[in-house]
DNA sequence: CTGAACTTTCAGAAATTTCTGAAATCCAAG
DNA sequence: CTTGGATTTCAGAAATTTCTGAAAGTTCAG
């Protein structure tokens, strides 16, 4: 791997940016470089390519495998493994989604669950978990719906995604038509009621409410 | 401010997400506190009930108000300033998308834009840079529907994040009413066009796709 | 003005994280 | 088995980040 002058700034960006994302310099740099590479690479060759020991590249694999963001192959004639990272690179955002949430999200809502189980000794614990609970609502909601959109296909996610704010039209449309409520028992707008709580009351526009 | 057993847990396991993601422990130990007070907190009481330095928690304040996660505010009385967060939690959440894609995604997408600029001088570098115009393109996709929906106000956020997946069904119903396109120029399927470049030529179910 | 109350700055200390080379381990071909 | 190329592990070194106390700066009531 040559590292012209593009490859090489990417890579240093690329690994830049992780640092501030909670990802070491090193694998950040790892990943890109991977992710630009026009074929697997084995581990020395992106250790000369990069200029790092052995030992740390392999530590880096180690870890983009555990986030399953690298596939390990071989190729004929060749004992060394080789690594490279998906072609499609919706898939590379699927996975890292999902490995966020397994690893961080959840947890966290579990203790925020935890919390909120617990008998609160004071006013101060009053408020604390009605806003720990606020927190958790949100989290699981942007979750779910995560982890549902992450199901489409490449088709109507770009599609979706495309479309932006012209949502809310299609929305409106649909809660000005019975007839295409949830299918089941016809409730005419089923969500917006479940919804109100974590809305808040005043649902205004854009509103830059804060305390004061 | 007390500190009550559950407080005491919210805020250390929030200090220890924060460093997964780029924040330092003290910075998020500091507004997770601040998130769950019921008052606007001094910052040498923050520093006294998380025993950190007086000059620590400056510093961690003085971060937090430049991502504009706090808000300063003079109590009658009182010289000192006094810290909050804002009541809203997805004013905080729009917020944080806010300064994450000032600070960090605009500077990589004008890195990127400036490489994809730049003559390849080899195979490596053409393919590279296609490499590159393919995260390119997914991040200002990305971003441009995240700013998008950030204008929404939360009652239709929240009813659009509880639909999840669903929304495909609306699309298709839309995608079969030629009459509800793009308003101007009643193209039949304006969208679905210009998504396929990105959403790739086979864009079938969540499909696994590796190189291999 | 002056000085008390509060805040910020900053150089160095402390803690944490990252990186390395050497040694240990693995594993497939012979 | 044994051998040798390839990979992993790990203890300590190096680098980076975080944290502190002391000093300087700011603000405002009197």
């Amino acid at each position: 791997m040559p590292l012209t002058p593009i490859i090489e700034a990417f890579v240093l960006h690329f690994g830049e940016m992780g640092s501030h994302w909670g990802i070491n310099r090193t694998v950040g740099q790892i990943y890109a470089l991977l992710y630009v590479s026009d074929r697997p690479l084995p581990a020395d060759e992106i250790a000369e390519t990069l200029g790092f020991s052995r030992s740390n590249v392999s530590m880096g694999l180690k870890e983009l495998q555990s986030w399953r963001l690298v596939r390990l192959q071989h190729l004929p004639g060749d004992r060394r493994e080789h690594f490279s990272t998906p072609d499609d690179i919706w898939q590379i955002v699927r996975t890292l989604a999902e490995e966020r949430r397994r690893r961080e999200i959840d947890p966290t809502l579990t203790v925020l669950r935890d919390l909120l189980m617990e008998p609160p000794r004071s006013e101060a614990d009053r408020l604390a978990q009605r806003r720990l609970a606020e927190m958790h609502d949100l989290i699981e909601l942007l979750m779910r719906w995560s982890e549902d959109v992450q199901k489409l296909d490449n088709k109507d996610l770009v599609q979706l995604l495309r479309l932006g704010g012209r949502v809310v039209a299609l929305l409106e449309l649909k809660n000005r038509l019975p007839l295409l409520g949830r299918g089941k028992a016809g409730r005419s707008r089923p969500e917006t009621t479940e919804a109100d709580a974590l809305a808040g009351a005043d649902a205004n526009d854009n509103n830059d409410t804060d305390r004061e």
